[in-house]
RNA sequence: GGGGUUGUAGCUCAGUCGGUUAGAGUGCCAGCCUGUCACGCUGGAAGUCGCGGGUUCGAGCCCCGUCAGCCCCGCCA
């Protein structure tokens, strides 16, 4: 097909603009068909653009029969540009914004042509492989339109919010340093220092707090950092961060900048949020939901029930009791009708899961409307019941699921259920405040959970390893059990919390170069290795470090919360797959052989070289140096007639070597 | 590294107990159609049943392996 040109063609409105205000003006548009119904000699198409759709129509009466025909060949997603008059239509279309009006066509100009695409764009279920191979195409779709405006709304509200503060933007080294603690890294292999390796920041860290260091006091950059681990559903290898850096600063004044820019960004999306949010320390978080990032839209509160249990005929509960603390008894309780319905095939499933989660089994007692039912009914006496019910705060219908084990068992298990458990029991429910104790869909509950650990053992190095990483300062109350008990340690660190996902963590950092050392040493950090790995930091403590802190946002992870999607991939536009691969471009891929071995990833190879007495050279390109090496082979071998082929293999080792006879002028 | 799940026409899917020529909707192509807007009607083309092997007289279906997508555990300072 033959295609038009843009021309001088000038765009005057865009397309989702148009109303009956517009009627009579003539019009020129631009966009991708979005679809042509052809009705013999009346033809419609609707004509889409990055604002909006609008209907254009042409017939067999009043249009020029050429621009009819060059109608009637338009394809979907062919590229226009259309000229016409605004008119009110004849039959409007109130599901359109622009469905009032229609442009009568007076030209059309065809700038493109499309393939039939390989999916549909109107299709919800189309398979995700496809969409990522296609990405420029998904793209067009109008959720993922949505989604990449949000993100570019929440990052230009970020910049400006911190703007308005006082912060200054400072962009950090992509090409950095390996760090040895946390998670691994993408790594950039030097082709100047062979052997050698950059790796891709998993966050500007240090960097930022160099700049405090320098003297910016307040640091912000949004920023793309790179972690070599195992995918999820909200983890992709490169990411977005938020990252922020202030000094002079305590936990709370960080909180506050950052709380008014939630408020912000909530309302984009029609949420109102107010600050300040809840303060969560870690152990409760971790009593009460099981979880350090909880989800806060679920009222429900795991409980501690060991004490009844003390003189129970059921040896699990019992046994758990008289653990002294070692092991504990922990309940879930969910009121309501729908809870107390719920079936022993339900209940059989949530014990699978439990199972699948590493409880032994999930004991349980219902009140339906047959009464009590429960896995441990023979050793409830009706007083030990009234206890129970009492104790769990029990009136009317409801389900009690119970752990025992360790607080990290129980935590795990009970605070993977409360969310399940509540989420499928609010579906059911009938009772609106019941429902909304449950889980309150379609709200923000952000909160800031606090004194997280500073350090947790690790089995595998046998060691200590820092929760946030080894910069964040040890709580000022606990200063001494970083040598005494580091396990009971506190760090002054904080993670912002959103509906179940972390979407922020910082801390308030060491600033001073002997706690810094403390700290290492109790990570098992020496002096020496610290010098080499982290010396510039060390150094930079030295020289009038302030105290400062920070946090870094995950934006991506922020973002899918806003736009109300449950995966990381709908708002980025050019996503990995779950096995960290591009489908799009096919990467990773491998390389020439010739760019490994410019980055010494692979050995030089075999080479040979023509010398001679008078004057050498090399056939293939080769080394400088072993040139010499193989005139100096060759000389060895032929005193007198120094002139042949010697070749060596990258290490300058003779592999072969011939003379060649006569004279060596013909080279 | 481990577990689960999916893979059939361009797309979304159905496919019974292992049994004749693998179907539907949609999209695509062609024709008709003056008020459509998921236009309608008629006709047509379209398949390496992810790939490889095995069992069987016979495999889309059963078995083994493998690849890819998705979810989870480990991992993610």
């Amino acid at each position: 097909m033959k295609l038009d040109r843009l021309g001088d063609f000038q765009r005057t409105h865009r397309n989702g603009d148009l109303r009956l205000d517009h009627v009579g003006q003539t019009v020129r548009l631009l966009g991708w068909c979005r679809r042509v119904r052809n009705l013999g000699s009346l033809v419609f198409l609707d004509l889409r653009d990055r604002w909006g759709l609008v209907q254009l129509v042409a017939n067999e009466e009043t249009a020029d029969p050429e621009l009819l025909a060059k109608l009637k060949a338009v394809r979907s997603e062919f590229v226009l540009a259309a000229e016409g008059v605004v008119a009110e239509r004849e039959s409007k279309n109130p599901n359109m914004a622009t469905g009032d009006v229609e442009i009568r066509l007076t030209g059309l100009r065809i700038l493109n042509t499309a393939a039939p695409l390989p999916f549909p764009l109107e299709d919800e279920g189309v398979g995700e492989d496809l969409r990522l191979t296609y990405r420029f195409l998904d793209l067009r779709r109008e959720q993922l339109q949505r989604n990449m405006l949000l993100r570019s709304e929440v990052a230009n509200l970020t910049r400006n919010h911190f703007r308005e503060l006082d912060f200054i933007d400072v962009e950090t080294p992509i090409l950095t340093k390996s760090t040895p603690e946390g998670a691994r890294d993408y790594l950039v292999p030097s082709r100047v220092h062979a052997g050698e390796f950059f790796a891709l920041p998993q966050s500007p860290q240090l960097f930022k707090q160099l700049l405090q260091v320098s003297g910016f006091e307040r640091y912000i950059q949004i920023c793309r950092c790179f972690r070599d681990e195992d995918l999820r559903a909200d983890r992709q290898p490169e990411f977005t961060q938020v990252d922020v850096e202030m000094s002079f600063v305590r936990q709370e004044d960080v909180q506050g900048v950052i709380e008014p820019l939630m408020v912000k960004l909530a309302k984009v999306v029609g949420q109102d949020v107010t600050a300040p949010f809840p303060r969560l320390p870690y152990r409760d978080a971790m009593e009460w939901y099981g979880s350090d990032k909880p989800d806060l839209r679920c009222g429900i509160r795991i409980q501690d029930a060991t004490a009844l249990f003390a003189a129970s005929g059921f040896n699990l509960f019992r046994a758990a009791a008289e653990s002294q603390g070692q092991r504990r008894v922990r309940a879930l309780y969910f009121p309501g009708e729908a809870a107390g319905a719920m079936s022993r095939k339900q209940l059989d499933a949530l014990q699978e899961t439990a199972k699948q989660m590493g409880a032994g089994g999930l004991p349980y007692a219902k009140w339906g409307k047959d009464g009590l039912a429960s896995s441990f009914k023979k050793f409830l006496e009706p007083a030990d019941e009234a206890t129970l019910k009492t104790h769990l705060g029990v009136e009317g219908e409801g389900l009690a699921l119970f752990a025992v084990g360790t607080d990290a068992q129980t935590s795990r298990v009970l605070g993977d259920l409360r969310v399940k458990v509540a989420a499928d029991l609010a579906f059911f429910e009938k009772d609106e405040s019941i429902r909304r104790a449950l889980m309150d869909e379609g709200t923000f509950q952000f909160l800031w959970v606090v004194d997280f650990p500073l350090l947790e053992w690790s089995e595998e190095n046998e060691r200590f390893v820092a929760c946030h990483h080894p910069f964040t300062s040890p709580h000022p109350d606990d200063m001494d059990l970083l040598e005494t008990d580091p396990g009971q340690c506190r760090a002054v660190a904080y993670d912002l919390v959103l509906n179940g996902f972390e979407v922020g963590g910082g801390s308030i950092r060491i600033h001073d170069a002997e706690t810094q050392s403390r700290m290492f040493r109790a990570i098992g950090i020496g002096e020496a290795e610290a010098r080499t790995k982290f010396g510039f930091l060390l150094d930079a403590l030295a020289f009038g470090a302030p105290p400062h802190g920070g946090l870094a946002l995950g934006l991506d992870r922020l973002v899918m919360l806003l736009a109300g999607v449950d995966n990381i991939r709908e708002v980025i536009a050019f996503p990995k797959t779950s096995q960290a691969r591009c489908l799009m471009t096919n990467a990773p891929g491998p390389v020439d052989e010739r760019q490994l071995r410019e980055l010494h990833l692979l050995p030089e190879a075999r080479q040979t070289y023509r010398v001679g007495a008078v004057f050498f050279e090399s056939a293939e390109g080769g080394s400088a140096e072993l040139r010499g090496q193989a005139l100096q082979q060759i000389s060895q071998l032929t005193p007198r007639q120094a002139q042949g082929l010697v070749t060596l293999d990258p290490n300058g080792q003779i592999l072969d070597a011939q003379t060649l006879s006569g004279p060596t002028f013909e080279f």
